[in-house]
DNA sequence: AAGTGGTCTAGACCACGCG
DNA sequence: GCGTGGTCTAGACCACTTC
């Protein structure tokens, strides 16, 4: 067992910092202990039943602490092996007034990017996919769904849906999806993205490797091509401690800005 | 009791629906019943006691369950009281590209808006507020702190700091910060937005009234004057599940997409 | 006073990772 | 095979709301 993390409960006084619940006094003592790098990133922390002995708690109270700082993602529960501090995470930005693609920021910071295809292929649309895309009964649809991974660390669900009048033939995405739907002319020129924040489920916090109900974002993004027509549907989950988006406003009726300018 | 959820649990096939961990099985055979209808919205849940008899699992493992509906905001907890259907919610939007305040959203959708002081006052700059404001040694910020409500659902909790060179008294802003700014000839003309989401604490949690852990967008904010001089950093927490932020996104440099990998 | 959710315990079995 | 996290139980006390 690592050295470090042995002294983080044997004092006593662990419990006299916070007030409340036994749980959550243990739980923000962790936290602070993670946060002043008393326990460094990356080490694992004395399994539930040591903090459990040394703390005098029964193990189902400690685990409710360590269960809470995994879901938001602090530390990494390991079935068999034992539970990490998380290492830390820098989050990435992307621009809310232009539309990028992932390859594009993760190219810009440098880092490796991987793709892992989850679905490609052509399907009969849903219900919703057919009013979003304005479809004719008999359009068939293609769908290209991947989880975007970078260095390693899984980042984002994208679940693309366009249909086949646009793209045929989704096999020969291979790597952007802009940069195929533009070598057939149907590049969008604008999109509308919607934004909201939302508790994983199993599915989607298995795949991007985080506990069941993180937070994560959903955004939701129908493109437009330069005819007004929607080429693209796209549903998208982020790990919401690895992405920011940034947007820049504007103020809507301002008549002084307007003057002084 | 409420008659109409007695039936839910007693069949004894609730659980071949699903499979897993008996709590999962449990959570999603609720949640099916509140999205088919067989509950109500505003309608008590039987009490854990109850349920657990019904369906012979331990109260642990029926609380577990209901306690994850809760996090989601499916259901609401009252402590000595009983655990009832959350009533539904339509999200609100709001735009990201031009910069309007809550009183203003709420309005354009004919809600009623309240809004709770917590703090309201002159402070001593924090590191964080006096980098971002860029203020000098002596300077002092007004802090105004408040929660948001709609029709009597809290919805965001909004920080916002000012320097006490753009707003001397706190006290004057009644209603929209803003418009109090644009009294004093302060108004801001852009604004750089970050969102993400995050799992809301504890604190936050109470004053919106979700469960612990439930997702949250996270918005920090900080407004420019024409000058390009810092006037306003806010910090916001959203519910997860009463906002929808949405934003028109254009294209940016075609071949760089293309390119980018 | 009775019932509710909130907390906590002690003990148990399982599947899985690791040496 | 041993230790880990994952699940589950039966029973207990508390603070609170409701009647």
């Amino acid at each position: 067992m690592n050295r470090q993390a042995q002294g983080l409960f044997i004092s006593g006084d662990w419990k006299r910092e916070s007030h409340g619940p036994l749980y959550l006094q243990l739980q923000t003592h962790i936290e602070k202990a993670i946060e002043t790098g008393r326990i460094l990133h990356g080490d694992p922390l004395p399994s539930e039943r040591e903090i459990a002995a040394m703390t005098g708690l029964s193990r189902v109270t400690v685990r409710r602490a360590v269960q809470e700082l995994a879901r938001r993602g602090l530390v990494v529960q390991k079935p068999g092996s034992g539970t990490f501090i998380a290492p830390e995470m820098q989050k990435v930005e992307q621009s809310l007034s232009t539309l990028t693609s992932f390859s594009e920021d993760m190219a810009r910071r440098g880092n490796s990017v991987q793709s892992r295809w989850m679905e490609k292929g052509i399907f009969a649309p849903s219900p919703e996919e057919t009013m979003v895309l304005g479809l004719a009964s008999t359009d068939m649809v293609a769908r290209v769904s991947r989880l975007r991974i970078a260095d390693n660390v899984p980042m984002a669900i994208e679940r693309a849906t366009i249909s086949t009048r646009f793209l045929p033939d989704p096999d020969l995405v291979t790597d952007s999806l802009y940069a195929q739907l533009d070598r057939l002319g149907n590049k969008p020129v604008r999109a509308i993205q919607r934004i909201s924040a939302a508790n994983l489920g199993r599915t989607d916090a298995d795949l991007l490797e985080v506990g069941e109900g993180a937070a994560g974002l959903n955004i939701v993004r129908v493109s437009y091509l330069q005819s007004g027509k929607v080429v693209e549907f796209t549903r998208s989950v982020y790990r919401g401690d690895a992405y920011d988006f940034v947007a820049e406003l504007k103020i809507g009726n301002n008549d002084d800005a307007d003057k002084a300018q």
